[in-house]
DNA sequence: GATCGGCCATGCGCCGAGGGTATCGCCGAC
DNA sequence: GTCGGCGATACCCTCGGCGCATGGCCGATC
C-alpha cells in the first residue's frame, strides 16, 4: 500500500471547502484541469469517490467526510512538525521570543544578547490563542505568557506580577473612586471578556462580540458597554481620558511567566530564562 | 513552504533505525543511490544535516533526532487515516469482526448474516495489544474484547461473562482442591503475566518473558514456573493432563463485550451488536 | 428553443522528479 | 598494499504532474 500524498490531501483539503474545482484550483496556484487530474487520482488510489460531481455541483461522500476528518490534523501535523525541525535546525544560532502587547521583552534580550552575541535573537509577537501552539511546534522557542495557561507540554517559570486593574468609563459611578474589589464591579456592571478565539465554540454561545485586541476591549468601555480587567501595563500602555482604570484590590495579582515546550532542553533558552529572571520589574 | 513527502520521511526513518543506508535501502525495496539521494533532497529541503556520515558509520544529528520523533507519529498517523478511509468505502458492504482466541463468534456473524445477506462478514483475529488501535484506524469494524479496555473512543456493549480460572500445575498442593481464592493463590505461587507487548516500556524493567499466547503461558504454568488466571473459555479450549484449572470463587467474572469506534456510527455495526447479544451465551 | 456561459473532464506535449546500473572515493582490516 | 564495505556521483530512462487547448454537459437567458 503506497502512502498518501500530503499534497493531493492538500488538493483535496481546498476542494472540500470550497466544493469547486476552479476556485480550489486559483487558490492553489495550479490550472483547474490539473487538480481535476489528481482528484481522479486520489480517488483511484482509494478506490472510492470522494465527491459527487453533478450539475448541481460538488458534494463530498460520506467517505470524503471522513477523509476530510483526517486529512485537516494530518497536515497540521506535518506542518508543525515541519516547524519543529526547522527550529532544531536553528537550535544553536538562533532563540526566537514570543510576546503579546504590554510585555517588555527589550531588557532580557539586551541582557541575553551581552552574554550570547553569537545567537540572533528575533522578537515575535503571539497571538493569545496560539501562543501554545507556537511554542510547540516551534515558531518561537520561549514565550512570555499570563498566567494561567490552559496547554500541557509548556514549562513554565514565573517572572513577576502586576496588579489587576478594572477598566470602566469615565463618567460610571464607581470611576470617582481610588480603588475597586471584585465584588462592586460584579454587582454593578457587565464585565466584558476578551475573545481571542475567533470562534470558540462553534454554534455555541459566545462572547459579546470578537473583540481582539485591547484597543477594542477600551473601545467598548468608553462606549459604555462595559468594564473588564486588564493587567496593570495594558492600561498603562493605553491610557485615554474616556477610561478610568483602577486596581481591584482584591483580585490576585496577574503573573507574568516565560514559557517553552517542556521537551527539547536547550542551553539558548535557559540562558534567556536566567536574563528575563534578572531583568523583570520588581513586585509592584 | 512545500509539503513534506511522506515516501520521504519513510525513507528517512528507514535509514534513521538501522542507520545504514544499504540495508534500509534494501528494506525499502529500492537501491542504494536512489535512498541517498533522497536523504539528500530531504537534508536539501530541510537546509540542515540530518546524518553525520564519517569513517565510522552513520549517526543522527540532533535535528535528525528531532524528525524522527515527528515522523514516526505522522507516518502512522496517515496509514492510520488511509485505513479509516478505506473502512468508510466499503463501509456498507464489508463488516470486518474482530475476536481473540477462545471467542466463539460464528452464531453472531450467522444471525447478522441471515439478516443482512448482501454484507460480507470478514472475521479476523486481533492481538490485544492492538485491538483498540485496529477499531480506532478502520482495520476492524467491531472487536470482541475483555473488559476493562484502557483505550478512549471506543463503545462498549457488555454480552457476558465467564467465571475466571487459575491454572496451575497438575502436582501443585493447590491442585487436589475444587476452587480456589485469589488470597490462597496470591500467598503461594507467583502469577505469570501475559505479556502481550514485544517490548511494553524499552529499557524498563519487564514481566518474565515476552508470553504472547495461552499456550506459550500454559507451558510456564506445566514447567512448574508460576501459575496464571485465565478465563473459562480459555481454560476449556487448552485443556491438558499436565495443568489443573480451577475456578477462583472470589474475583469478579471476566467480562466479554463487544466494541466499536465511538464516532462512526453505522447501522451494520449496531444489527451486529443486536446479534451478538441475541446469540451471547447465558451466564454461567 | 437556440445560444451562451459556467464548470468539470480529457487529449496532448513538456519537464522534472525519482529510480536503476555502473562506478568512484574513502577508509579500515588483514 | 590490497581488498572489501559503504556512501556518493554520473548517466540514462521512465513516469507522473502540470499547463494549454478543447470537449461535454447543463442550466440560464432572451
Amino acid at each position: 500500500m503506497a502512502d498518501l500524498d500530503l499534497r493531493r490531501l492538500r488538493y483535496f483539503v481546498a476542494v472540500a471547502e470550497r466544493l469547486h474545482f476552479s476556485r480550489a484550483a486559483e487558490e492553489l496556484l495550479i490550472a483547474q484541469p490539473a487538480l481535476s487530474r489528481q482528484i481522479r487520482a486520489l480517488e483511484k488510489e482509494l478506490r472510492t469517490e470522494l465527491f459527487v460531481r453533478d450539475s448541481h455541483g460538488v458534494e463530498l461522500t460520506d467517505t470524503g467526510r471522513q477523509l476530510l476528518d483526517d486529512a485537516r490534523p494530518l497536515l497540521a501535523a506535518a506542518d508543525a512538525a515541519r516547524r519543529r525541525v526547522d527550529r532544531a535546525a536553528r537550535a544553536d544560532r538562533t532563540l526566537v521570543v514570543g510576546f503579546r502587547t504590554g510585555i517588555r521583552v527589550t531588557d532580557a534580550v539586551r541582557d541575553f544578547t551581552a552574554a550570547h552575541p553569537e545567537v540572533t535573537v528575533e522578537v515575535r509577537s503571539v497571538e493569545w490563542d496560539d501562543q501554545a501552539e507556537a511554542l510547540l511546534d516551534g515558531r518561537v522557542d520561549v514565550a512570555y505568557v499570563r498566567l494561567p495557561v490552559l496547554a500541557d507540554g509548556l514549562a513554565l517559570t514565573p517572572l513577576y506580577s502586576e496588579p489587576r486593574m478594572a477598566a470602566l468609563p469615565a463618567g460610571h459611578p464607581l470611576a470617582a473612586k481610588d480603588a475597586l474589589t471584585s465584588a462592586e464591579l460584579a454587582r454593578q456592571t457587565e464585565i466584558l471578556h476578551l475573545c481571542v478565539n475567533p470562534d470558540p465554540n462553534p454554534g455555541g454561545p459566545r462572547p459579546v462580540s470578537a473583540i481582539r485586541t485591547v484597543e477594542e476591549k477600551l473601545e467598548y468601555v468608553a462606549a459604555g458597554r462595559g468594564v473588564c480587567y486588564l493587567p496593570r501595563s495594558a492600561t498603562d500602555l493605553y491610557r485615554r481620558a474616556d477610561v478610568r482604570c483602577l486596581p481591584v484590590t482584591d483580585l490576585p495579582p496577574d503573573e507574568v511567566a516565560l514559557a517553552h515546550a517542556a521537551d527539547r532542553p536547550s542551553p539558548l533558552i535557559d540562558a534567556f530564562r536566567e536574563a528575563a529572571r534578572r531583568t523583570a520589574p520588581p513586585e509592584a
